[in-house]
Order: structure tokens, then C-alpha cells, then sequence
DNA sequence: GGGTAAACGGCTATATAATAACGTCCCTTC
DNA sequence: GAAGGGACGTTATTATATAGCCGTTTACCC
């Protein structure tokens, strides 16, 4: 192993919200899409943990600690305008969000899930793609978007299960 | 390209159903789990096409064709079963339900899945599965299961969108 | 600044997907 | 033929997601 993720070892994880949310700030500002105060809130909750995160729960914060009356299209809305601008990922094996590690730039969304403690380890290996991309074109497949999750135990689950 | 999946052109596809079933009842067989006549409809119902089926389609038609006063656990229970004995796959971005092209032999569930036909060409790329373990081995990720969903165009539509 | 169009989000309702929990029947096994 | 367990019917409920309408705000243009 060379490198254990930031995620799964205790760390200060206010860094990394605040970082996601100056970094989509600069996205929005210079591609023009409005970053509103409730995509911003919407993202930050999502960035809460580094566990994906269903509609619904963030309906929940939004109501309860927001005291927004917020019904499910808000959020989906809301959500929607963060994946269209690559600030968040769908995991559709938990039908939850997850903030993306690495926003602006090119890339899928490769996940390794631990369904001991739900972490979710966004991976940048350009292997991964580049096999996918050499059997489509095998078969002749044109690669739109790519989605790989991957579950199994974290690297910290797997010593202290 | 070296080899269009047969998904992606027309062939006699009652081929394919009597395949999956007989492979199916010979697995089920030697491995002493119990293809009730359920299951194995079920079964047959996913393999009608190469597009994944939405669990209450399946539902639907157990209701309309065979007169089955069926309800949503009724296919679930049928589909888990499959889904254990590996006779068929999940698609996860699809809430839907796919025959699995190679039962039997071990393999992860790789999918290309074309945008515009619907048809899911599962593929047996080692590559891809050999990228996702030298991923999960740098950052310490033990491996349980693998989820490959690409979306695109097949080689089909790609000429004649 | 005022007009205009589009975007945003509150709201109600509804669609779609999946599971919980319980009962009955049937098949096996002894 | 009694005991036990698996399979499936049945009812109800939970979870996830979308449609569509409407008032307000925002951006933009002149």
C-alpha cells in the first residue's frame, strides 16, 4: 500500500469542507453557473463526511437544523445543479451523493466503498479508465460516462473490524 | 473492433433464452438450489431482451400474461434468488434487472450500457478487474465486489443514431 | 432605472422502487 | 404422519425520485 486515503484515518475534516466550498466558489464564478446559498448548503452538508449521503438526510438537516421548509424537489434540484457542474458524485449502489475530490477536473467517478464504516474512496487511476475505454473499443462501444463502485473493506476496517 | 456483441445485432434470440434456461437448471441442479417454476420464469422474463428489466415490469407481466396475482415481494424474493446464484446481474444505475451472459464462471458484473437502445453488452475484460485491484491495493481497499456501469452508445446507434 | 425573460425554489401531488411482517401451503425428512 | 423449513401469497409501509404549478428573484438589455 503507498497511500492510506485522507479518508480513512481521523483527520480535520472542517479542511476539507472548507476547501470543497472555496474551490466550487472559484468553479462558479469563473464558468458563471450560481452557486446559490442553498447549493452552497446543500454541498457543504454533503461534504459532511466523507459517507455518501441520501436526498433524504439532507432533507432532514435542511428542515431540522436549517429550519427551511424544504420538500424533495429542492434537494434534487439542488443536487442535480451540483452534478451537472461536477462538484458531487452519485453512488448509485446507495442511492446517495458524495462531494467529488477533485472538481474542474477530467475524470470519473471511481469509488471504493467499505461497508463497514460506508467510506467512500474516490480513486483517480487512469488505468481503471483506459481499461474500460480498450474494451469498448473492442466491442465498439462509444464511453459516454463511466461509473465503477467497488465494495469491500477500507484499509482501516480491514485491521479493526 | 474486433468482435460486435451479439447484443447489437439481430440473431434468433429464443437461442439465447433456451441457453440461459438449460444452463440454469444445470447449475441450479449441481449445486442443489431450487429453480422453482417462479424463479425460473422470472429468469426467463429478464432474458426476454439484452435490456435490463425494471423489477415491476417483470411484475407486470407475471400479472398480465400468466395471470399470477403477483405482488412486488413475490419478484424481489425470485430475483434475489437469482441474483445469489449468479444467474443474473443488477444494474444499479437502471433500478433493473439483467440475465448474466456467463454463469458459473467467476466475474464481476462489467457493463456497457447503450444510451439510446437500452441493450447492456456485459463484457469479461480482465483488464478492468486487474486496474481495479491495483487501485484498491494502493490505498489498502480489500476487494469484496465489483460494479462496472458504463453508459454510451453501442456500436449500433453509434452509425445509425 | 424600467422592462423582460429566465432562473430559482416553495409547494402539492404522485410516480417508482424496495422491504417488513405474517400466514399458509407444500415438500422433505425422519 | 408429524415436525421443520422453505417458498410464496398477502397487506401494509418505507424509501427514492419526479411532475407540474406558481410566486419571487435575478440577470440582462435597452
Amino acid at each position: 500500500m503507498t497511500a492510506t486515503p485522507l479518508a480513512c484515518h481521523p483527520h480535520d475534516h472542517s479542511h476539507c469542507v472548507a476547501a470543497a466550498l472555496a474551490t466550487a466558489d472559484a468553479l462558479c464564478a469563473s464558468s458563471g453557473a450560481r452557486l446559490t446559498a442553498l447549493r452552497r448548503r446543500v454541498l457543504e452538508l454533503v461534504w459532511r463526511s466523507h459517507q455518501p449521503l441520501g436526498a433524504y438526510d439532507i432533507l432532514g438537516v435542511l428542515s431540522a437544523e436549517d429550519g427551511r421548509r424544504a420538500a424533495p424537489p429542492t434537494v434534487y434540484r439542488a443536487l442535480d445543479f451540483l452534478l451537472e457542474n461536477g462538484l458531487i458524485h452519485r453512488i448509485a449502489s446507495l442511492n446517495a451523493f458524495i462531494g467529488c475530490n477533485h472538481p474542474g477536473q477530467s475524470h470519473q467517478g471511481h469509488f471504493f466503498l467499505c461497508r463497514q464504516c460506508s467510506t467512500a474512496i474516490e480513486v483517480q487511476q487512469p488505468a481503471i479508465g483506459a481499461a474500460i475505454a480498450a474494451a469498448a473499443g473492442e466491442v465498439g462501444f462509444a464511453v459516454e460516462s463511466q461509473m465503477v463502485e467497488v465494495v469491500g473493506l477500507c484499509s482501516r476496517c480491514r485491521v479493526q473490524p
